[in-house]
DNA sequence: ACCTGAACACCGTTCAAGT
DNA sequence: ACCTGAACACCGTTCAAGT
């Protein structure tokens, strides 16, 4: 009774709110103006008073997924790019197409940097300079992102019980989806952490000194 | 006049590479079923007998994107890693929003398994062993489609003369997108590498050996 | 400042029926 | 085997007008 409608007129952190929970309900598709309107009793048009159109909304969400406050996470990480990384997991995994909502906004260059400065602080606080952290997090965001999204894409199939056949990219040997990223993290570490005694052997020279 | 239109019914065929010229074209917001249907002097109901959906629809344009014969690569690859990545990027980038829509097509557990094989048989080729290759191959695709697909958003975006204030992604330092891909797929490899002196250091142990 | 009402210009998809 | 015609059940967005 005592919900999310309770005085007159919204504000635009109301139909954020809102917006959330239908998200988080009922997953991204479901997330229409029309329906959301409705579970704030208004009319469809009234929302473009509060967001200029539904991609902005949805960048707003976006923000906020990301930007949420981090639950204490159990054990010492590794490092603080491992930390960093896995809060970023964990917020993405907060609310359900979290990592698909994220995605679509970065992928039209909307949103706020946190995600991608938060990374960026970690690999810096990791000893690397700030000039490779910030190219780093790059690499390391669109990792976490597309890994939670097929994350989170599975978790829907299987609470609809769809047996999906031989899809390329489930963990194949039995591994847990926490372990594939735990993976991924390592692998990126690992990557920074060669090129720290071997700064640039980009261009030129063997790329695979360790071959053979 | 002599174009894609010429005889009476149509193919599946027809109907997927009709689609592919729209998004080529146009771009993928542009390819409705719709749209796609009067390009092919059909009613809409009719590319219902090709394609059970249009999601369907766009796994096999996905298909078509990722299988499509490597143009010959200058120069000769770093590995066989970096020369199956730089592969599947041109891939992506030789459609207007190829990468898009290998994305969702992907996050939605639709489409073949290829550009997963054949990063996996590259991985192998350079010389380890089928499972941790085809996990690391998850990890490099993940990077590849992220860092395309917001390589292709870039694109549209400077053909469009808009001025992105102070994007969190955009290459921050003067290097082009490709110097950052080379970057990634760069610490991709290096990451790898480690592992082979080191196969297991995942839980438990010092994570940063060389740290400090 | 915040919302209604009504409309515009679209979508994907189904289905009986035609050839 | 391949397509038409007509409909269903929706979308996001605009805009004048109300309070």
């Amino acid at each position: 009774m005592a919900g999310t409608e309770s005085g007159r007129r919204h504000t635009r952190d109301d139909v954020a709110r809102a917006a959330l929970r239908i998200l988080d309900d009922d997953g991204l598709p479901e997330l229409t103006m029309r329906r959301l309107a409705a579970a704030l009793d208004l009319q469809p048009s009234a929302l473009y008073w509060h967001f200029p159109n539904k991609q902005s909304l949805l960048a707003d969400l976006a923000d906020r997924i990301v930007a949420q406050p981090a639950p204490p996470r159990t054990g010492r990480d590794a490092s603080h790019t491992h930390g960093a990384a896995a809060a970023l997991r964990d917020a993405l995994l907060a609310y359900r197409d979290g990592a698909e909502v994220v995605s679509s906004t970065l992928a039209l260059g909307l949103g706020s940097t946190t995600a991608h400065d938060r990374l960026t602080a970690a690999i810096v606080a990791d000893g690397y300079d700030a000039d490779l952290a910030a190219r780093a997090a790059t690499v390391l965001l669109h990792f976490v992102i597309g890994h939670v999204s097929h994350e989170q894409q599975r978790m829907q199939y299987d609470s609809l019980g769809v047996v999906v056949p031989a899809a390329g990219l489930s963990p194949q040997n039995g591994g847990d989806t926490a372990d594939e990223f735990a993976f991924g993290v390592e692998l990126f570490v690992g990557g920074l952490e060669r090129l720290r005694r071997a700064p640039s052997n980009l261009p030129g020279g063997t790329a695979s000194p360790l071959a053979e």
